[in-house]
DNA sequence: GTCCAGGGTTCGT
DNA sequence: ACGAACCATGGA
């Protein structure tokens, strides 16, 4: 089976998901860390809680001492961690000129600064690549492998790199298309995943009628 | 009320 | 290479 045609088939029973939530590209690399382990609704409180702050910026989260920002984004869980991990982001982030000065930097050394800065690995980074910076990685997370492994499609074991380099690989070899279409179809690609893995394969299960029967049954093994 | 799923990254061992 | 630590939230 074609990796196209899994995403045919979760685009048709779920439609556009129009991710990432979040207004600015700032916002959503604050959510990327935010959410490494922790339900979205968790990172939407920790969220406005930086908003209501008037604090959801780079000088300003990296300005405010680290107990400051835990209890902030405390909703989120691992907020020690995370306050931690997001001082390190942002002053990466200054040091480096802010948005407007790494949406230049070519696509490698970008995703190799983000994966420098401690608390960012490889999920983090593709996250930010993708939906903060609109470049061409396709996210692999534990849904993608969990899901594709039952189709048959992956082994499973493979490592983190090596499974997005066969995503990538595989769906450009399936259909032809220009780097911006290939930013769309990663960016709807993973959050239909995203989707389907959470939720909707339990109201909607769509898995039993068509070629994905089985890649959602229940989470033992 | 208690239990426990959920899940990425770093840092020990 | 592998396991432990980090934690709030919400559903069973």
């Amino acid at each position: 089976m074609r990796f196209f045609t899994v995403y045919q088939h979760l685009f048709d029973a779920y439609g556009c998901q129009h991710w990432w939530p979040g207004d600015t590209p700032f916002e959503i690399m604050v959510g990327a860390v935010l959410t490494q382990n922790t339900a979205w609704t968790n990172v939407e409180k920790a969220i406005a809680n930086l908003v209501a702050a008037d604090s959801l910026n780079a000088e300003s989260m990296h300005r405010m001492p680290a107990e400051r920002l835990a209890e902030l984004i405390r909703p989120a869980g691992y907020f020690n961690v995370k306050a931690k991990r997001l001082h390190n982001f942002c002053s990466w982030y200054l040091a480096e000129g802010g948005f407007d000065s790494l949406k230049k930097w070519p696509d490698l050394e970008l995703r190799q600064g983000l994966l420098a800065v401690n608390g960012v690995g490889p999920e983090t980074a593709d996250d930010m690549m993708l939906y903060a910076f609109e470049r061409p990685v396709f996210v692999i997370d534990a849904y993608t492998r969990r899901i594709f492994q039952r189709l048959g499609l992956v082994v499973g074991d493979e490592g983190y790199e090596h499974l997005r380099a066969e995503f990538e690989s595989r769906l450009r070899s399936e259909i032809d298309q220009s780097e911006a279409a290939r930013v769309g179809l990663y960016n709807e690609y993973h959050a239909l995943i995203v989707h389907h893995a959470k939720e909707a394969c339990r109201t909607k299960p769509i898995c039993a009628q068509c070629c994905l029967r089985g890649c959602c049954q229940s989470t033992l093994n």
